[in-house]
DNA sequence: GACGTGTTAGGACGTCTGTCCTATAAATAT
DNA sequence: ATATTTATAGGACAGACGTCCTAACACGTC
């Protein structure tokens, strides 16, 4: 098999294995056995655990990077874009049910780690700020777009954690409603403001 | 000394280093030496390190259900309650920096080890739970008072997480307005319905 | 067919972990 | 003062971990 592959199927099952199992309690024998290669093949592509972390970061950089271009060209106003970020709530309901938010669990298990990676971890959050941050000053809310990205992100947040804490899909529900909801009056209020200009 | 109080000192510090580093990450030699106790001591007050875990548990949930019992005296109003929940993140501004919430990060941690003692752990959060639910029913909300406690819980726990990942003590200020905002507005309410009635 | 490079398997190494045993010291009761 | 319980220290134990070495396989190229 060719190298690039074989690093690939590592990286693709370490990131699900992180993601269920969490960095520290995910070992290379379970990598390993996912991927179906012996444990000390590791050392050829990777040198450390550590540098696995980052290709798996990485790579979650990556692929979320593509989905926000994605929503860049599925939503026609900056709103419908704001709009796909707030779904992928129900859209990843039952993982997030089960294993929490990926990019949230992540920095919380590296943080308490105080792990060297905790910076680049914190890029996947700031990937989502930014890119939540330019569609509000889209929306015209120059003045405090990253404010409301923030407040946002934050929402998110705390909807996954206690749908994972109580095992509740429905709350993901009712709070994309809400946060829905919060949108739309945002878009009302500049749409007025708009108009009055 | 008294088995009584190095038991307490064991779980003092577990408590702390628990909520520090983690769970897993805390190991007997690290809470002993916390102690200043030797390793081997430890199994005359605990069998096991999940043993251990419990009692940590034990020891947050009576300490919040103090808390809560305090702000029961200390608040005149159900929404003066409320505003001395929404204030604890204000007041441990400076440890939900550094490690997050002790609630939502010990929660996060044992629902990726599928751990068994992840439902004591939601006990937590339940505490929290029933105790804001019963604050919006006194005052007034009857019929949605859960949706409100969670929602409200929700976002605490995604304050705590952003303020986390971007180190930022302001944005817990500025949420905590927010929601100081939110829960008046909701009061205002209240007392307009009660007004008409 | 021999060669050299890229890739893999298997296992050794030292370290750390939680668990558990045993001997000793301290405290209490008789 | 002696006996008995309570509490502690120190270390043994097996297992798991990340790391790293080495031999062997697969592959094109000469």
């Amino acid at each position: 098999m060719s190298a690039k592959l074989t690093k690939d199927h590592i990286i693709d099952a370490a990131d699900q294995l992180f993601y269920e199992q969490g960095f520290e309690h995910t070992s290379f024998s379970q990598i390993a056995n996912a991927v179906g290669i012996s444990r000390g093949n590791f050392y050829y592509h990777f040198k450390s655990k550590d540098e696995i972390l980052d290709a798996v970061i990485n790579l979650r950089l990556a692929r979320t990077g593509s989905m926000l271009e994605g929503w860049e060209i599925e939503g026609a106003t900056p709103a419908d874009r704001i709009r796909c970020f707030i779904n992928i709530l129900v859209m990843n309901r039952a993982k997030i049910k089960r294993f929490g938010c990926p990019v949230g669990t992540l920095f919380a298990e590296l943080a308490k780690l105080d792990h060297p990676s905790k910076g680049n971890a914190n890029e996947l959050f700031t990937l989502f700020r930014k890119w939540l941050r330019w569609q509000f000053e889209q929306l015209g809310r120059r003045n405090d777009a990253d404010a409301l990205a923030m407040h946002l992100l934050a929402a998110s947040q705390g909807v996954a954690t206690l749908a994972s804490a109580f095992q509740d899909e429905n709350f993901i529900r009712s709070e994309v409603g809400r946060l829905t909801d919060w949108l739309a009056s945002i878009e009302g209020e500049n749409n007025a403001q708009q108009e009055v200009v």
